[in-house]
DNA sequence: ATTAAATAAGACAAAATACTCTTAATACTT
DNA sequence: AAGTATTAAGAGTATTTTGTCTTATTTAAT
């Protein structure tokens, strides 16, 4: 699997909050219902994005969380980095250690060229440019509805 | 991560047997020791490539497992398939179930893009290129070694 | 036949990941 | 000040993945 599920989880948060009119401050509890996620396990992993600055919480009625910066200067490379490390940008298919030009593994080369196209697909999605598709177009963002709905 | 652990020892246990001189049987025992790999654990995964029709092997005196088919004819992806699943050239990066073009999620065409340049990548790599390529430069198959003293 | 060399199979243990629950801390409302 | 809504933190549980160990089975060599 290409991203965690607490990735994939991060993902989808960061674009329900980026799909929002105004940048309020949207009640976890909320965005657990939407997006069909255990509150308290996407509570933690928004607790970790917050702690990775990539949001801002507040707590008390009206509380909850929101994105720290406009979204069109979050790409989904941060998210992904954020909560599962930078290893799939940085690291071998082999699992070798210090695997790089120095010290290649037979498969090094050809990897880096794909790791390099998921690089650029990430770090040139703005999770604002995911949004925007998706409320265009009302693409899901949960296993059953569509971005609106959700 | 890209790939699990155990299609991680799949593929350097093939490109082992995929750098032999004449295709015979070899022991477990022998490339565990070289690969560095528990070898319980090392045999599971061959038994399960065994199952798959990837290797051939062999019980008792002189026996160990093998290539079922010439090197040159086994991608790479047809052992990370085997060992993983098809899961990550088939599976939507959101994990979201269906997502495809009829029913797609933001982020899925972007996606569909790459997941096909790993597709490509894997598909027009087969073990012996990498076995190859292993032994002219020495490459390292194991986390210290390179390909011949392996 | 006996022994030794090997894979096959499956129980078991450890570690990582995913998920749940409880309690504490904070901030708004009345 | 009290009550309520919310995040923070951390303990606890479940599942999956990874790794170990033991026993059975097959085959070759003597």
């Amino acid at each position: 699997m290409l991203l965690s599920k607490s990735c994939i989880y991060g993902i989808r948060a960061a674009l329900f909050l980026a799909g929002q009119k105004n940048n309020d401050f949207i009640p976890i509890r909320e965005m657990s219902d939407k997006l069909e996620i255990s509150f308290h396990f996407l509570t933690k992993i928004l607790q970790h994005l917050t702690a990775e600055k990539l949001l801002e919480s507040f707590k008390g009625p009206n509380g909850g969380v929101k994105l720290a910066k406009p979204g069109d200067q979050i790409s989904l490379m941060e998210v992904v980095v954020a909560i599962d490390g930078p290893g799939l940008f940085t690291e071998c298919a082999l699992g070798l250690p210090g695997c790089g030009v120095m010290k290649p593994c037979p498969l090094h080369d050809k990897w880096a060229i794909t790791r390099e196209a998921i690089r650029d697909m990430m770090e040139n999605t703005t999770v604002t440019d995911l949004a925007k598709r998706g409320k265009e177009f009302n693409l899901r963002i949960t296993a059953d509805g569509g971005f609106e709905q959700a």
